[in-house]
DNA sequence: CTGCTATTTGTGAAAATCCACAAACGAACT
DNA sequence: AGTTCGTTTGTGGATTTTCACAAATAGCAG
């Protein structure tokens, strides 16, 4: 029966707890949350490695580390195992030879111990110094994540803020984002996904993480903003890569649990104010808006600026309807198609939708291209109209388009 | 020296004057206005024929009679010459032998006066009589007519109160018509017609007349009130080719005086509600303002209904500003012409004008279908669109032609 | 059943489009 | 002067489009 170490350290705080640890183990320590923030280390260990010089400056686990130790399966140890881990030094990104051990609560794990082997190796003997060690910081991580709960509300609470554009001065939403410790990207824009009956924060958590997001879940949907870490590139193209990125990996990993067309992303323009963070939610939300009402014809697109006619089409049809307006031509070929049983419409759609090409309508309609050809012409007779004429074109594209609104509701 | 006829009667009214003609002549007299309504008749003429009997009954002289008579040429006489004309019968209309006279003052034509040959053959020897007898009318005509100018504006000025929309009663629109002795067909749109510096009352008047319209001048324009007089057909194509008709002569006149161009037109919907009057106002206008800002892409076109895709560029326009969207990609070909003076613009406006045909767009713009397949390929590169895809083409074509609205003002 | 009409499919020839490649040209730069 | 680069024009051949005409099919009314 081993002695309990840390009994008589009940009312220390998470310094006082390390350099115990370190004492005990006559070596330097080190204690990270989660997500690899810095909480405490022992103070008088006098000789340590680069990777935790790096660490304390940082007050954060040097990103390559992690890579390095997610990359040589360590972590996967570290998130399965209730024991200390041993690790031989990586040389290549400054890591000296250590031991770890998760600190969980239940399948939770809150954070990691970390012993450095500098002054004398740690062998299986010390294993429960560690343990018991882990067990004694529980508590003391618990209140400190129960801290870090209520900043990610205020987060929240303040992104939202922004969101519905209650804040109409740059400054003071800097300052109010300084003192929530939410650094602010120099150029960024807002993504919304969309999947029903998904919690999509658990779903993309990883993701998340992995990129710094700031979000919000709203219903079904998950709000994102998005922005550049590094502001050295101007150019626009560099924050439409990255949402485009996330996406992909996004939508790639949703796609396994649910069905594809299941889930639905759109993003607004990228802006440099955050005052105009309202404008680029409310892109996005019309982008999401329009990808479920068109699937087909906007398919593989998430950007606001990518919508193209469709941008313009709620409003054109708004304000058709303000003002009375009625599609003649438009009725005239659905009655032709309802009287004759023909597909003329679906044949205009199609071959609009293939820009005029006449061959690829044809394969699409599985039809001989003579027949499409009759029907065109039938078509420009009963309707009363020339395909040739690009305004004419245009504005039969428009309406068929904005006739479909109506049908598909 | 002959007699002075009518010094006895100048405190007569004009019906009492025409019976005083009558027992001159022994012949029955019709008195008629310049556009050959009934004025007065004398009252003891037993027999007359099918051509006086239906003026009186429709206090108006019947439509073939005057096209019979414009045909043998009775009026050209009438109204380039002071003697009274004697005038065949004309069986086929109904018409007996008669004799004429204008009534005129300087070169205005105010009315007609006729005296049937039934009772005696009317003689060289009575031209006298019907001289002093027109020389008679003029005064009585005179005020007849102020009432009449009076009148006629009491019925623009309503026509303007409809045009504005001050009247949202159909009932009470009917009604008020009704006293003003306005025919208000059953369907009607209204049609305005613009020239600048140009009297267009004067110059349409005939066409005016011909067609009985109502109409107001408002600086360079004038506002037809253009209506269906026979309810026969409900086609609106019955409607929209008679202000076509309407139009191919008014503007065939009018572009004899001023250069082409020079003179626009545009029609509003065709209705038959008249509390609606001020929608097809409002789209007349609509289509006159979209036809000075795009005279090319819209020559030969004046209804509102044929606008096309210009019909929402306006409005597309001022949403984009409203969100301050801007057209990046249009900005970049912009810059890539200034820098490199090469046509890029141009080039794509004119392949989006053709619809898509290469060679119709490489003859309008003088150039090898090659060097517009390379210009083709490099403004997909630089713009970064793809050129088949119908979307992208199609918002192409409405960010173009919304970007004319910025340069041509 | 028999015309009648609208639709679909087939054939073939002329015209247009697309594509790859090459040559010529002019402006800018070294 | 020579080089480079972007642009224009030319050539030839495969492919697509367009058009006219004919034949087959299906639905419908007398």
């Amino acid at each position: 029966m081993s002695p309990n170490y840390f009994q008589q350290y009940q009312d220390a705080d998470m310094d006082e707890l390390a350099d115990v640890i370190g004492d005990l183990l006559q070596n330097p320590i080190t204690v990270e949350d989660a997500d690899h923030k810095l909480i405490a280390y022992s103070s008088h260990g006098d000789s340590t490695d680069q990777a935790r010089w790096s660490t304390i400056m940082g007050r954060r686990v040097p990103e390559k580390v992690l890579t390095r130790l997610w990359k040589d399966g360590v972590f996967q140890e570290l998130l399965t195992q209730d024991d200390p881990v041993h690790i031989p030094a990586k040389d290549e990104v400054g890591l000296g030879k250590r031991v770890a051990i998760a600190i969980r609560r239940g399948n939770d794990v809150l954070g990691y111990i970390w012993a450095q082997e500098v002054n004398r190796p740690i062998t299986r003997d010390d294993d429960e110094i560690l343990r018991q060690a882990a067990k004694a910081a529980v508590s003391r991580l618990i209140q400190r994540q129960g801290k870090r709960k209520a900043e990610e509300q205020r987060r929240k609470e303040f992104l939202w803020e922004l969101l519905l554009g209650n804040h109409h001065s740059e400054v003071i939403i800097r300052q109010k984002a300084e003192s929530l410790q939410m650094h602010l990207a120099p150029s960024y824009l807002i993504c919304i996904i969309e999947a029903a009956g998904l919690r999509l924060d658990q779903y993309l958590y990883p993701l998340l993480m992995r990129d710094k997001l700031f979000w919000v879940v709203d219903g079904p949907q998950i709000i994102l903003l998005i922005g550049l870490t590094e502001p050295k590139k101007e150019k626009s193209n560099v924050l439409i890569r990255k949402v485009e990125q996330f996406l992909s990996d996004s939508l790639g990993k949703l796609e396994t649990y649910v069905s594809v067309g299941q889930v639905i992303a759109g993003y607004g323009r990228g802006y440099k104010s955050y005052t105009e963070i309202v404008k680029s939610y409310q892109e996005a939300l019309h982008a999401v808006k329009i990808k479920k009402l068109f699937p087909r014809e906007i398919a593989g697109i998430h950007g606001y600026h990518e919508l193209g006619i469709y941008r313009y089409l709620l409003k054109c049809k708004q304000w058709d309807e303000e003002q009375g307006y009625e599609n003649e031509r438009l009725e005239v070929l659905k009655q032709y198609d309802r009287d004759n049983q023909t597909a003329m419409q679906e044949t205009l759609e199609t071959f609009l939708d293939a820009a005029g090409k006449v061959n690829v309508t044809a394969q699409r309609l599985h039809i001989h291209i003579n027949t499409l050809s009759y029907r065109l012409r039938r078509i420009e007779e009963i309707m009363q109209v020339d395909l040739e004429n690009m305004n004419q074109r245009t504005s039969l594209y428009l309406e068929l388009k904005m006739a479909k609104l109506n049908e598909e509701q």
